[in-house]
DNA sequence: TTGACAATACGAAAGCCTTCGTATATCTTT
DNA sequence: AAAGATATACGAAGGCTTTCGTATTGTCAA
């Protein structure tokens, strides 16, 4: 029922991939670690954080002077969301043809490619599989 | 130098699904097809595709009274410069992760299972038959 | 020819995203 | 306490996408 997800925007996706790699943090924090590559002022980070959490993508701690800001959505959720709406848009909806383009395009390592197999092996037997979730 | 790829809107990609399903044809049979599912005005469709051929997505044939559209871009070339960027913004570059994504979100026949098998055998043997692409 | 219909051209509004300037409050250091 | 640095709040501008209304032009049949 939880139907949260929206989704974000491309700016507000890189403000989620640095939340969810470096965990809470300052607005501060955040800035800075998007500034390296990016030329964008404080308050444009600010601000894109601040309507954020009135969307309810992130939550905020206000008792320190400096907020800080959680991702309240899991990266892997906002993922499998992204993606089923990518596969429909771009791919037709299918996610196989999605699947055997990326392989394609990126030349994987044979480690990868073991792993892949494996989730093969796993969905074929087991109908659906996921019981524990494979690290990142 | 041809930097014909800009990124198309979704409007856009829907408008282009219709030209790469039934190949070139005219505003109206767009318009019709794409009218199934939406609830859009004609002269919508019309200036989107009219931006479209500025933009230089589609080429048109002005001599018929009725113009007659086509896709200038084919559609795997679309969706590699798409899937590159998806890959990117979304799964921080790791298409791996993508792929083991959309194989546990789709529960994918065992044809395509063994397609993805038969290109996970090419890719091993072959080395890398087609590996120029610098990483950036 | 004229009336009805269909197609294109074009301007402009509405909505969303991103960006920044400025005002205000709070902390720190001397 | 005062000055300077740092934080938040907020309004508003600029761009881009999508949408549509309206004008104009071309087509076909009676």
């Amino acid at each position: 029922m939880g139907k949260d997800h929206q989704k974000p925007t491309d700016a507000e996706l890189e403000i989620l991939q640095v939340l969810w790699q470096t965990g809470p943090c300052s607005v501060r924090q955040v800035h800075d670690t998007l500034a390296g590559g990016r030329d964008v002022g404080y308050t444009t980070t600010l601000k894109l954080m601040q309507i954020m959490a009135e969307k309810g993508l992130v939550r905020r701690n206000t008792d320190t002077r400096s907020h800080i800001y959680e991702a309240v959505v899991a990266e892997q959720d906002i993922q499998q969301h992204l993606l089923r709406r990518f596969v429909d848009t771009a791919f037709r909806g299918s996610a196989m043809n999605l699947v055997m383009q990326a392989l394609g395009q990126h030349n994987a390592g044979s480690e990868e490619l073991d792993e892949i197999k494996a989730l093969i092996q796993r969905i074929e037997q087991g109908g659906n599989a996921d019981s524990d979730n494979p690290p990142t």
